[in-house]
DNA sequence: TTATATTTTTAGACTAATCTAAAAATATAA
DNA sequence: TTATATTTTTAGATTAGTCTAAAAATATAA
């Protein structure tokens, strides 16, 4: 049974929001995510549930079953391997991508999908660190910390981040931080958890909204 | 207002039967298009009507507006541009392409377009022959003519088809016939209207449902 | 020019996806 | 452990797009 493009984009939710949560999601968290109201998405979870997408158990919440699990996965893929097309191939920056992929994650075919991967060479990341699932389903995941968690003194590179809004790449974008920019945390403030990080030569401060949501790994 | 895919393929559909049969289009000439019932063609047509995009009058026909002509016109430049695409950077072959770019030419990002575009260096053709409208809505349009109409002993050249379902250019890959190949008329058949056309050394019989299907030009 | 055939529209119903408002179930707190 | 708050579901509507069957308009042919 074919999905839809509105089912693929409530899997593909529940598999972000159970990600984070874990395996069992409630209605709400559903509905914040997918922007609904709670009685919709109940209507849709109990469409889900007939297709086998997720298993569902009222007032109790959703959890995806293999098969959705696969799906949201492949969307997923697809969706990644477009922002790195559009960055890559057609001068898109970071911040541009999010809105166009989320159309053309939808597109079904699978040759499409497994040409434009070799097409880009098989890439890993997206264009925001996120991993690139492969054919398979396979996500493979790097030890990657936040930068709130960082040790002052040490080097860190960007690996990722976790809001991609454009504001928040933008802001990035203005202190010439991206991918693979190495960071040195010079000082922690206890008190506000802000931080003083130094890129390139230049120092910046940044508070705690900013560091939790940049992905770094040592050195 | 935006327009849905299914606006934008009945749109896509009024602008091709106009083009070849006149100005204002019947109810059931779009239902046979677009594969519907003519009750719903009505009541899309008044749809249609409501958003300026086509002139429509009860029991007389259809005809595009010009807002109606370049959303049609946006739509074809986008699948066009999408063939391309798939055929030179993806490895699809020519009968490959219709589904997935029937899918894609309803992406909507003006950016998308515009550096797709560049990326393909300006392609004047899809892979069928068919010419890519300009970002302004232009079709340059080349003299040719049907395959039917060709003189015995002249030479010509295949810059186009007509028919491009997969079955069709299947037909003419098994020939070796693709858009550049040079056609000889050896002998046209007066009973059948049928032609035998040379093709590099071999001589290929061709019934008339195969060369009202082919568009070529002198020399 | 009247009768018949064809085309087109209307009427009413269906599915997918959504909403608001009310009811029911579950969780929390006195 | 009973009352209150929160979450979730149900009931009933709405919109887009589609359908079948019947009615109305137009075209064709005797
Ligand atoms: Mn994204
Ligand atoms: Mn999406
Ligand atoms: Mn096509
Ligand atoms: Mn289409």
């Amino acid at each position: 049974m074919a999905t839809t493009l509105t089912e693929e984009n409530y899997l593909k939710a529940i598999y972000h929001i159970s990600h984070t949560y874990g395996d069992v999601v409630s209605t709400n968290a559903i509905a914040e995510k997918v922007d609904a109201k709670a009685s919709s998405v109940t209507d849709m979870l109990k469409k889900l549930a007939d297709k086998q997408l997720l298993d569902y158990i009222k007032y109790k919440g959703a959890s995806l079953t293999e098969k959705g699990r696969k799906t949201a996965i492949d969307i997923i893929r697809k969706h990644r391997l477009w922002e790195v097309f559009l960055v890559e191939k057609l001068k898109f920056s970071w911040d541009e991508v999010h809105e166009v992929a989320e159309q053309l994650e939808h597109i079904k075919s699978p040759k499409l999908t497994k040409e434009l991967d070799a097409f880009l060479g098989f890439p890993k990341h997206d264009p925001h660190g996120d991993p690139i699932p492969n054919a398979d389903g396979y996500i493979h995941r790097t030890n990657k910390i936040m930068l709130s968690h960082a040790e002052v003194g040490k080097t860190y590179t960007c690996v990722g981040v976790i809001d991609s809004s454009s504001e928040f790449l933008k802001y990035l974008d203005k202190h010439h931080i991206g991918i693979g920019t190495k960071l040195v945390v010079v000082e922690k403030e206890a008190f506000d958890q802000s931080m003083l990080i130094k890129i390139a030569s230049k120092t910046v401060a940044m508070s705690k909204a900013i560091t939790t949501n940049i992905y770094i790994k040592e050195q």
